[in-house]
Formats: structure tokens, C-alpha cells, sequence
RNA sequence: GGGGACGUAGUGUAGCCCGGUUAACACGUCUCCCUGUCACGGAGAAGAUCGUGGGUUCAAAUCCCAUCGUCCCCGCCA
């Protein structure tokens, strides 16, 4: 017999079926068990009652959470009383007929249905704990992120590129990098894409790529991470960067249709509220920010070179009072804050043609306008104070005729973290990297070494 | 790089301020009962040298010091 899903059997109901999973839940009444099976399409309960063979009727009182059974029965309409609404599948049940282990499972050191567990402990577990529905959908939402993104800008002309993780420097400096061995050399892991997208803008005009991106900042916040995945696209031949922005604005609002669309039963657990998608996310200098920030607030940064993480909760908030956005782009950042690259606004050349997106608080979005002229490139390598030598190989693309261009990257775990409110930016990543943690706890995993680093 | 908080059965917490006999509760686990549950229910049981080391004290989960671990905030950033 083959094997069909569970979100299928309601359409058998009076026939034998073949179905195979793990068991969610036991329910034993002494005669009478039932269990729940989940598979990849979903959950259903299955009935068992005591057959004339032992061995049939031992193994289900043996079978627990987690294992991996298949089993064959007959789907059966349930009494009306006895109708799940719950359950998608609630209005069948599948009688066991036979059954059989496919793999046995410990004794689990949690309930991972109903998980109430700390984050180190999830993470500890993560093999078991992605098992859970909720953790699960976590997943499965920022799988739609990304098929959106690439979807959107694929039907906007741009190329996909695999970019590439090992790096002989950054353009961005060097206290944050990753340093490996490669042969009798030094390499990197890269911090982002920034120096391929931008080259293959002179070749394909428009690129964009999904990608790791790698930072070694020391950083123990609830929205960082030491490898990430990094969203980037860069278009050439721009009228203006604010073509940037309505690039951005279609993608992030595909985004959120998208996830609506495609994945409304995973959302539905967190249930989230949508950002309105029908207004355009206002854009605003850093400048006035600060200013409406010390009116609303009486906290005066306007001579800070950036907005503090409670000046960007709190533009968020003005941006849904005043204009209904749940996004807010702040633009203008001083040029000394920004990377050498960054194309200064020719009106006022001390603010770049730059911004971020923020969302609830949140940035979500870093891009802007770069400089595509050689001379002047050339130039703001000096000024950041590096050897124009070391980046002969990028310059190469600008020498040889760059288009006026710009680009973007969203960071995808944050999309996730902030549209279902998720608390810490590593429930977002699926296997998270941070200081402490390369799956497990490095004070666990390598603990004479790091005293022999000490010593 | 700077600052702050926390560490108690497998998991999540209470107890600590104000030291005192068997360290409490929930979930999970085990045994028994249960043919309509869906986070099933009922009865019972096991499970913790209170992160580690030292100090104060007649007496330390509780107070002090050190150490290891974990989390959070700032800087920085996506």
C-alpha cells in the first residue's frame, strides 16, 4: 500500500490507508488509546483497541512521543460529538489496524509539545525543540521570506549570484572579521556581499544574493548574531536613490503579502499584526528625526552622529501615529558614520544619499547610494585611511566604466524576530552562531582549549 | 570594549532580603486503574550533595569572597 499525508486522509474516509509519522501525544484510557501522528502536511489522531495479537497490543502500549511509526487502519467519519475543531483533520480518525516501529525514541527531557523551556536549553536541544510546531513555523515563515525576496526581484530583471564566504579583506575595516587559515595565508569569512554585488552590477546591471554574512563583533544582544543571513541586491543606472527605496518598499510589502498568502496557518500561531500595507512608509532625514524625537520626548541627540536604540523604538511609534507605517526609513546618516563608499548627498556633503528601514524599532534595511566614480573612490579610501592597493581588484569595476548604482541588505532573521515579536534574534536563526554557541555551548565543547588560551 | 542581573530534581519556578529539623509547586518520568480522549482523567512512587571552591557561624540554598556558567543593556550593526 502506499503511503499517503495526513492532510489527505479526510478525502478517504471509509477506506485503508497507509500513513507513516511521529507520535505527537498518548492518550491511554486502559482499552482504549489514542495517539496523535504528525507528518510534514500535519496532525491526526489515531485510534487503537486491543486486537487478538499480543505483540500488536504491547507495542501500543509501548509506543510513546517521538517515535516514528507507521501504521495501517481504516479513516473514519468521528461522531459528531466527537469532532475536533482544533484539528484540521478533526472530523476523521484513523483506526489502527496494524503498526509498526519505523524508530523508537527516548524518553524526551522536555514536553516539546508544550515547550517551556529557557533559550539555552532550546537551544541545547535544537535537534528535538525544531520538532515543535511553533519553533517549526519559525521556519517555515522565513523560508517564505526569502522566496519572496527572490521572487520580487527576479521578476524585476535582477541576477542571482552566489557570493562567495571566503574573503581576503573587508572593505568595511577589519576589527569584526573572522580570520582563518587558508594554506600559508591569512583569508576571512566575509561580512557581506558588499564588494561582489557591487561588481557584478557593472555586468549584470541588476544582482542580488542570499547569503551568509559573518561578523565577529563581540556582541551579546538580543539582535545579534555571528553568522547571519544576509538579503542584498544592488542596481546600477539608478536616476536617483530614492529609486533604492521604491525598490525596497515592493519588496518588503511582497514580503508581508506573501507570507499572508502562502503562509497563513504558520502565522496564525503567532498571529501577528500586519504591517498596513497600503500606505507608503514615510522617509525622513536622521536630522529631523532627532528634532521630532526631542519634541516628543525631551530627549535632545541631535548632536549624536546616530539614533540610540531608543530613539529608533521610539521614530517607529511617531511613524505609526502620525503616518500609520509600521516602517520608517531614516535617512541622510552623517558621512563619517557611513563606509567609505558611500555616495555624500552633493547638496550637503557632510550626510550621505544613505538609509535604514526601520521596523518596530528595529533596523531591518541598511543601503544607499554608493560612489561609482573612480577618482572620487579612490579617494575616500585614502580618507578612511586605507590603501587604495589593497583594493585594486574591486577598483577594477569602477576603472572600467560604472554605472551610477546602489544597493541594499535585509538581515532575515530580523524580519522574522520583529514581525512575530520574538524576543531574542537566535529563536530566528534556525541553527544560531553566536559568541558562546557553534550549536553547542563552546564552554562545554572545547573547555581544556580555552583554558590553554588563558594560560 | 563598558555596565547590570541570575545559577535550586529531566524542564520551568518558589524558598534567599530576615540562616534553624523531611528544600516546596507545576510539567515530565515510573507503577496501578480507566472504551471517547484530544494539553484526557484518577491513585501512588521515584527523582536535587541548592553551579563549583573557600570563608563567617553551634548551624548556610539563604550572609561574604573567589571562580565557572547563563542572560540582558550600552557601544557596533543587519
Amino acid at each position: 500500500m502506499e503511503r499517503i499525508l495526513i492532510s489527505e486522509t479526510p478525502k478517504f474516509i471509509g477506506q485503508k490507508v497507509k500513513i507513516c509519522g511521529w507520535i505527537d501525544t498518548v492518550r491511554s484510557h486502559g482499552k482504549i488509546i489514542f495517539f496523535d501522528l504528525r507528518d510534514r502536511s500535519g496532525t491526526a489522531q489515531l485510534v487503537f483497541v486491543p486486537k487478538n495479537n499480543e505483540e500488536t497490543n504491547d507495542l501500543a502500549k509501548k509506543i510513546s512521543s517521538e517515535w516514528a511509526v507507521e501504521i495501517e487502519g481504516e479513516v473514519k467519519q468521528r461522531p459528531e460529538k466527537m469532532v475536533n475543531e482544533k484539528l484540521a483533520t478533526g472530523q476523521v480518525e484513523i483506526s489502527i489496524e496494524s503498526l509498526k516501529t519505523l524508530a523508537e525514541s527516548e524518553v524526551l527531557p522536555f514536553d516539546i509539545k508544550d515547550l517551556n523551556a529557557s533559550l539555552p536549553t532550546i537551544l541545547d536541544y535544537r535537534p528535538l525543540t525544531l520538532r515543535n510546531e511553533k519553533i517549526k513555523a519559525v521556519f517555515k515563515l522565513q523560508e517564505e521570506v526569502i522566496n519572496s525576496f527572490r521572487k520580487t526581484l527576479s521578476e524585476m530583471g535582477f541576477t542571482e549570484f552566489q557570493s562567495p564566504s571566503i574573503v581576503p579583506l573587508a572593505p568595511e575595516g577589519g576589527a569584526e572579521l573572522f580570520r582563518l587559515d587558508y594554506f600559508e595565508y591569512s583569508a576571512y569569512l566575509a561580512q557581506s556581499p558588499q564588494v561582489y554585488k557591487q561588481i557584478l552590477v557593472g555586468v549584470f546591471e541588476r544582482v542580488f544574493t542570499v547569503t551568509q554574512a559573518y561578523r565577529a563583533e563581540p556582541s551579546m544582544t538580543t539582535r545579534h548574531l555571528c553568522e547571519f543571513t544576509s538579503l542584498d541586491a544592488e542596481m546600477g543606472f539608478i536616476d536617483s536613490w530614492e529609486d533604492l527605496m521604491d525598490v525596497i518598499e515592493a519588496v518588503t510589502k511582497n514580503i508581508f503579502a506573501d507570507l499572508q498568502k502562502n503562509r497563513a496557518e504558520e502565522l496564525k500561531i503567532f498571529n501577528p499584526s500586519m504591517p498596513d500595507l497600503g500606505v507608503s512608509f514615510p522617509r525622513i532625514k536622521m536630522r529631523e528625526a532627532q528634532k521630532i524625537i526631542l519634541e516628543r520626548t525631551g530627549r535632545d541627540n541631535t548632536k549624536e552622529p546616530d539614533l540610540q536604540p531608543e530613539d529608533e523604538k521610539e521614530i517607529c511609534r511617531y511613524a505609526k501615529e502620525k503616518h500609520g507605517s509600521d516602517l520608517i526609513f531614516v535617512t541622510h546618516y552623517p558621512t563619517k558614520k557611513r563606509p567609505f563608499y558611500t555616495f555624500a548627498d552633493p547638496k550637503d556633503p557632510e550626510y550621505t544619499l544613505s538609509f535604514d528601514l526601520l521596523y518596530n524599532g528595529v533596523e531591518l534595511i541598511s543601503g544607499g547610494q554608493r560612489i561609482n566614480d573612480y577618482n572620487k573612490l579612490v579617494d575616500n579610501i585614502k580618507k578612511w585611511g586605507n590603501d587604495p592597493k589593497n583594493f585594486e581588484y574591486y577598483l577594477q569595476a569602477f576603472k572600467y566604466g560604472m554605472p551610477p548604482e546602489g544597493g541594499f541588505a535585509f538581515g532575515a532573521e530580523r524580519i522574522i524576530k520583529q514581525l512575530l515579536g520574538l524576543e531574542n534574534v537566535r529563536e530566528a536563526a534556525i541553527f544560531p552562531r553566536d559568541m558562546e554557541r557553534i550549536d553547542q555551548r563552546l564552554s562545554v565543547l572545547q573547555e581544556d582549549k580555552k583554558k590553554s588560551k588563558k594560560e
